[in-house]
RNA sequence: GGAAGAAUGGCUGAGUGGUCGAAAGCGACGGUCUUGAAAACCGUUGUAUCUCACGAUACCCAGGGUUCGAAUCCCUGUUCUUCCUCCA
């Protein structure tokens, strides 16, 4: 959620820059007067409250000294029905405005640069070189089925479509690259912790997946749990509600699960092979930070999952996210893209954001500020996601015969 | 799934209709004392919003209700504990 201080305070600055990120000036408008008309009613409401509460002391003091309390009673009754009007009216606007404000994304940082879409992401810098080979290079579904690594068919038979099932070495290296990862992260300092995959409703407004997106979530059908589109959302929300002390910031947390998504908006893209899929798995990075430490941070996290990549030599590049790319919750955002033979094009393989305090404003993650309580900074970023990076390890490292070459560092994890 | 009980501040735990944002203890922080520390003693110590400030309002699991007045009474829900049942 946005600071509506600073939007009462700054509203030109902070509107124009939401304006580049393509909301809408007059919702902003809206969400000001929305938060003005708050405070009056809020005001109002208090004033008459308060009238209450002394005429209900006086109450009691009549009674004790027996007085007659006919007339006060009158009096209190008509304050009665007006704090009932006043009350009505606050929370209308109280839910008025919670409505607009959890709808505004973001404000974006200075450093995003302006763009419509993905194409206008400015690459940062390009990691190892790709691969040459003297034959055409397949695509990853070919190599995949040619091994035996992964059956698209029955992924669909047992669920519905972007859905895969993986045998054998394939099954085997997913495992091998979530331990490699795990591993890998917790050595940089980052606390491994394993999460529901099933969260409620607060904890998806606390990330800001809600209330925007429910289409893109699955939901249960008879209780108000969602499957966790990623790890981001259990593991930020773990503090939900708290205040912590300064001194347990960092909290570095690394973290696998499943992911599902809908993929609502993404029809007849990527169809084939497995990098679109309902269900995914992914190694997550998760830091919650004191804000004057969090670009320090982010910073560390595109490091950590850049060197991850170079470690299973991937070729692969950065990106910072235009506008019209950057996520719902992000100030700023890097991504980074492996290479695919097989497409010959880049493909994103991890997202790494820093939210500055938009998630611990939503879900209320404080921290002791000397003596004052103020928001965390929360970041998150993929450490890689699996299935893509199991694609890319086929793609580069395959030869002319259809076999797959393992990378080193996860033949240890393999028994080789 | 069945039965009973519980939910109060960082923690433990008092509080059954008014002066309770809430006793007490612990912890934490500051101070006195000390060469330093411990002990002892003194003080401070929840959150949010409005206000320049004084102060005001709200919050004792959540939501309703009764009442002039609710942490306290009533209803609903949630969670937890124990016992039984079941079970990876």
């Amino acid at each position: 959620m946005i600071d509506l201080k600073l939007l009462q305070k700054d509203f030109d600055d902070v509107s124009a820059k939401l304006k580049r990120k393509g909301v809408d000036v007059t919702l902003i408008e809206n969400l000001k007067n929305k938060n003005d008309e708050l405070k009056i009613a809020k005001v109002n409401f208090e004033t008459f409250q308060a009238l209450q509460n002394s005429m209900s002391k006086e109450f009691g003091a009549y009674k004790r000294e027996g007085k007659d309390i006919t007339e006060l009673k009158v009096k209190v009754d008509a304050n009665k029905i007006k704090i009932t009007e006043a009350l009505d009216i606050q929370r209308q606007k109280q839910e008025e405005l919670e409505i607009i404000a959890l709808s505004i994304p973001n404000i974006p940082d200075d450093s995003v640069p302006d763009g419509k879409d993905e194409n206008e992401n400015v690459e940062l810098k390009k990691v190892l070189t790709p691969p040459n080979f003297d034959f055409t290079p397949k695509e990853h579904w070919e190599l995949a089925e040619q091994n035996g690594w992964i059956d698209f068919e029955r992924g669909v038979k047992l669920a519905t479509s972007r859905f895969s099932v993986s045998f054998g070495m394939g099954a085997r290296l997913e495992r091998a690259l979530i331990n490699f990862m795990l591993d890998f992260n917790r050595a940089r300092g980052f606390n491994e912790v394993s999460v529901p995959s099933l969260v409620n409703r607060g904890a998806l407004e606390g990330t800001g997946q809600l209330p925007k997106f429910e289409n893109d979530l699955y939901k249960m059908q008879d209780q108000e749990l969602f499957l966790i589109p990623t790890a981001e959302v259990p593991v930020t929300n773990l503090y939900q509600d708290e205040i912590l002390t300064e001194a347990e910031l960092p909290k570095k947390m690394t973290a696998y699960t499943s992911c599902f998504r809908k993929e609502a908006g993404a029809a007849g893209r990527d169809t084939r092979g497995m990098i679109r899929q309902h269900q995914f798995h992914k190694v997550e990075l998760v830091t919650i930070a004191n804000p004057n430490e969090s670009e320090k941070f982010f910073d560390e996290m595109v490091e950590c999952a850049s060197d991850l990549l170079t470690a299973l030599e991937l070729p692969h590049r950065l990106v910072n996210l235009c506008t019209g790319d950057l996520g719902f919750g992000a100030a700023y955002t890097t991504d980074l893209e492996v290479w695919l033979p097989g497409q010959n094009s880049y493909r994103e393989i991890s997202s790494i954001s820093n939210t500055r305090d938009f998630q611990a404003r939503r879900a209320k993650i404080r921290f002791k500020d000397g003596n004052k309580n103020s928001f965390v900074h929360t970041l998150n970023g993929s450490s890689l996601a699996v299935g893509r990076t199991l694609v890319a390890i086929m793609e580069n490292n395959q030869n002319e015969d259809g076999s797959i070459d393992i990378p080193e560092v996860l033949k240890p994890y393999l028994g080789m």
